[in-house]
DNA sequence: GCTACATCCTGTAGCCACTACAGGATCAAG
DNA sequence: CTTGATCCTGTAGTGGCTACAGGATGTAGC
């Protein structure tokens, strides 16, 4: 039987958010139980209810993610987003430009790992004799 | 008082190999825990006593995981390593390909976060109004 | 009303590579 | 004899999930 007047529009249970999100019902339960994801409203069976809201916000958290943003610098975008000053733009560039940093670090160290690998690959393949160039690089010591 | 006749040329408790092969001393016993390095022999107390091999094998163990090899990959290079033949190159130079397509990948993942990141930033600093421009962008669907 | 299946719930444990303790034993020097 | 360094085991924490177990509902077809 469907209720004549449903209790909000477009009220979602977990499942159909995890597919509207593209992030796993587990994920979603996760992130509630670390208070990324505000605890929603629950039936009377005590089931999930979300509203079109949660979708938002989930693609928020999910485009964070992409971007490399830690649970908790995502916990902080997301409080600051609600704050909407002048004062919170400054705070989100701040955090924005540490992480950069440290992605571009990130970057700097595989880049390096890149290079050592793919010389080594390149020796092993050319059949340096004797013994594997790339075991005999791991073993000698560092210059 | 010091014995007349050390049991073994050079042989070091945890502490000293910790300092000489630049591993932490706990990473070493959770190293032998899960067997990527061979346990010990032990004095009479129950004292790890290594030789100069272990001091080799931690920094060859430490190179690979500066190269971003996981300890799983690290335990099948140091079999390959003992083996030392012909093949063993061959699956080297196979481990490492794919270890090096791997960091290639995780590379242009950062710099796919970097390029938005930086963009971000510079528009956030530049003070495009009104709002954040981060903020919105992380708000806003993916094209 | 019954059966089957999907969906939901909680709680716990696993992944990786460590790191950080607690709580105790032993060692080396003064 | 005391101090302090070093060692031992075992357990638990980190981040960001994922994968169950074991149970309670919901929904659909007959």
């Amino acid at each position: 039987m469907r209720s004549i007047a449903p209790p909000s529009p477009a009220a979602l249970p977990i499942g159909e958010l995890s597919r509207r999100s593209g992030v796993n019902i587990e994920t979603i339960r996760y992130y509630e139980r670390i208070k990324v994801l505000p605890a929603p409203p629950r039936t009377a069976n005590g089931r999930r209810v979300y509203g079109p809201a949660e979708t938002r916000t989930l693609a928020f958290i999910r485009r964070s993610r992409e971007l490399g943003f830690t649970l908790d610098e995502i916990r902080t975008l997301l409080a600051l987003s609600a704050e909407n000053g002048q004062g919170a733009c400054a705070e989100v560039s701040e955090l924005a430009t540490r992480h950069l940093a440290e992605v571009r670090s990130k970057i700097d160290d595989l880049k390096a790992m890149e290079c050592v690998l793919a010389d080594a690959v390149r020796r092993c393949d050319a059949g340096e004799a004797p013994g594997c160039p790339l075991i005999d690089a791991l073993w000698r010591a560092a210059p």
